[in-house]
DNA sequence: TGTACATCAGTGAACGCGCGTTCACTGATGTAC
DNA sequence: TGTACATCAGTGAACGCGCGTTCACTGATGTAC
């Protein structure tokens, strides 16, 4: 049996001087991994990720004050991380649909790989106990993309915000039931979502 | 200071001789009450259930095999009260579009009013332990509404279970929304219900 | 009518566990003089 | 070039807590004879 390595596989050994914020990568990378797992916030333990991590339980505390700002860097990193997914899927077309569509897929496909970091992220009772202002941008741009369509002549102008709400709750709605009840039957998700673009955006069905 | 009461302001006595299964009606009741504070079934733990109830902890094992137990039996109980609640709603109306939005409204204030509920039902982690096939029920008498309305002529003739899932998809993820985020400024629920049923169903606009 | 016994509705002490957090500490590496 | 000192990147022991669950038990009430 390997004696220098602990469970997480790779032996750790400490950072050289000045590099001390590596550590807090590592942190962050294995707290995104186990919540991913756990599907809850409050399941998470500080122990379970320095253990995770191959460090003391106290090391943690070197970079962050306790255990809710750990969790709340993990998902900011996991904001950000989706954030820049769904701006490489928009990038692939010009087309103001093509674009939409993009997006709301890319966000649909990521729930499905990775479906508890989307609960903890949507769901969890983190949201409750502080607020996460970086999420605002989600819904911020998808209204930006709707409004591109309205622009184009490529859906009936209307209130951009309210039809981007009303197409941001139906995704997050099924994304939500598929991710909860995982054994379910559900139908395909591209169907379902290009349903609600036509009906609740108002996109011309099937262009490209 | 009252010594006969504790916490929970009412003293219990031993129930009488043949009555010991109120005491788990009293149980089931107080664990509804904490997991809508909580609104995490993972949080709830039993001691805090016997304590809120006045009793001792080990008591719960009378009439619940472990913590899990004791939690699906509140879930079922909530469901069934919540089953009973929409059946009256659309009791009020023989139309078939007003069934519908009565049931569907229903399911959003109601949601409003119990949102640690909501959450634990439709969200917690118990739905990936363990499966609740009572709740499908929920999803089937939508989709009865949903038939009754297209036989009626009342919406457009279409498959009945995908509109219908296209429509709880649509509620649930705006009611999610509203529970997980309580705070941000949302718009009426009533009028974004009336756009769900309008565009995704297809009924008349603003019928009684 | 009396009494032994069974049943019922619970209780109290104890178990081992993992948790978040605090505290004083270690030992390698760089830097000022 | 040598050495005292500061800084950095962490560690290990310990704290008190609440938890789920097990076990042997209590004491009131009904029932058979």
């Amino acid at each position: 049996m390997d004696v220098t390595s602990s469970a997480q596989g790779s032996a750790r050994g400490r950072n050289p001087r000045g590099q001390g914020e590596r550590l807090r990568e590592d942190i962050v990378s294995v707290a995104l991994r186990l919540l991913d797992e756990l599907a809850d916030d409050q399941a998470l333990s500080l122990r379970a990720v320095a253990r995770e991590v191959g460090i003391a339980a106290t090391s943690v505390y070197i970079h962050f004050a306790d255990r809710d700002a750990l969790v709340l860097a993990a998902l900011e990193r996991c904001h950000r991380d989706l954030m820049r997914a769904v701006d490489q899927a928009e990038a692939i077309s010009a087309d103001p649909v093509a674009k939409l569509r993009a997006r709301t897929l890319l966000l649909g496909t990521w729930a499905h790989q990775h479906p508890g970091l989307y609960k903890v992220l949507h769901e969890s009772t983190l949201n409750q106990r502080t607020d996460m202002p970086f999420k605002q941008e989600l819904a911020e741009r998808t209204t930006t993309a709707v409004q591109r369509c309205m622009d184009a002549g490529l859906a009936p102008a209307d209130d951009a915000a309210a039809v981007s709400h009303d197409l941001r709750a139906a995704v997050h709605g099924t994304v939500s039931m598929r991710v909860n009840q995982p054994d379910l039957p559900w139908p395909p998700l591209e169907e379902q979502v290009e349903r609600f673009l036509t009906k609740l955006v108002g996109v011309p069905p099937g262009s490209p």
